[in-house]
DNA sequence: AATAAAGTCCATTAAATCAGTAGACTATTT
DNA sequence: AAATAGTCTACTGATTTAATGGACTTTATT
């Protein structure tokens, strides 16, 4: 799975609207300057939410959008899906589970794409908008771990990483 | 993290190579016939593992491509990497570190890919070639759980998914 | 030495996706 | 009626994706 740019707008958008939860409608104008994103584009992100219902809009004067539950209960799986597709980092888990029954040649590299899946689900279903603006008072999200466990990823030592980023 | 087809194509001719291990040189056809990859897609792709020496070739007559290390010791996040980018849902994992250091705002978004992109890179740094074709002797690879613990991601239930796929 | 086999390198391309922008239209408030 | 603000449709330029074609180089075999 990856976040497109837009994607990341859509999040941005929608912490800013959990942050002024139960304050009313806010104007695309106001998020576009608090979050600084492209206004234009910005719109046609919302529109893509209220279809979706996570968020509403009120339109007119005074008009502008909120978020249609409260923060605690859109998860972060739900805005990702709908503007960036599947979580799977190919196709999406449906198409796994059939290519992991049928393709016996390349059943174990399926299935390593639905592990992948599932780890990335487990994160993004037990996340919400809630976890992730400040004041959130329900929480779906377990706590951060401590500093001490920061655990980095490569036990297995050997030939090291021919690029120098996302070690 | 996505993966394209051209990575999925990378992940497929490597896995026949690793089949094939210390069975000599294969030719770029014979890779292309028995996974069914076309053949003037995958020359370049094998020469970019080339060059980044995942394989070796032997040019001329009787010419052909092999890995250069055993199937053990090439892992997932390495071919990933090198054909699809950052294993990050977003940036790379040093982008983001940077962001949740720089950017208060939006820090706790950030860390939600940081942690998408470790859980990604955990299983992934920890398969190599050897655990997803059938005979490798050396694992790097912890065995899959039972059907026992098979654990639906959606504890949370309300809402459901408004697409019926990736549940 | 000639030929065939096989990888290498370079250029091009059609289609899709991405990241917007523009403008006319509709609904609501003042 | 005027001003405000969301809605809808269309378009665009840039980039990426998934290839293809063809000339060139290297090596083995005859």
């Amino acid at each position: 799975m990856k976040i497109s740019q837009k994607g990341l707008y859509a999040l941005q958008a929608l912490m800013m609207l959990a942050r002024h939860y139960n304050q009313g409608a806010i104007r695309i104008r106001d998020v576009a300057y608090e979050e600084d994103l492209p206004e234009k584009f910005l719109e046609l992100i919302l529109l893509e939410m209220k279809n979706a219902r996570i968020v509403e809009s009120v339109r007119g004067a005074k008009g502008g959008y909120q978020l249609r539950r409260p923060p605690g209960e859109i998860r972060l799986s739900e805005i990702i899906r709908l503007i960036d597709g599947p979580l799977a980092p190919f196709g999406d888990a449906e198409q796994l589970r059939s290519l992991i029954d049928r393709d016996a040649e390349h059943r174990a590299l399926y299935q390593v794409f639905l592990d992948v899946r599932d780890a990335a689900a487990k994160i993004l279903e037990h996340t919400s908008l809630a976890d992730i603006v400040g004041q959130g008072p329900e929480s779906t999200r377990r706590k951060r771990k401590k500093k001490s466990e920061e655990a980095t990823v490569l036990p297995m030592v050997v030939h090291g990483n021919p690029r120098g980023k996302d070690a």
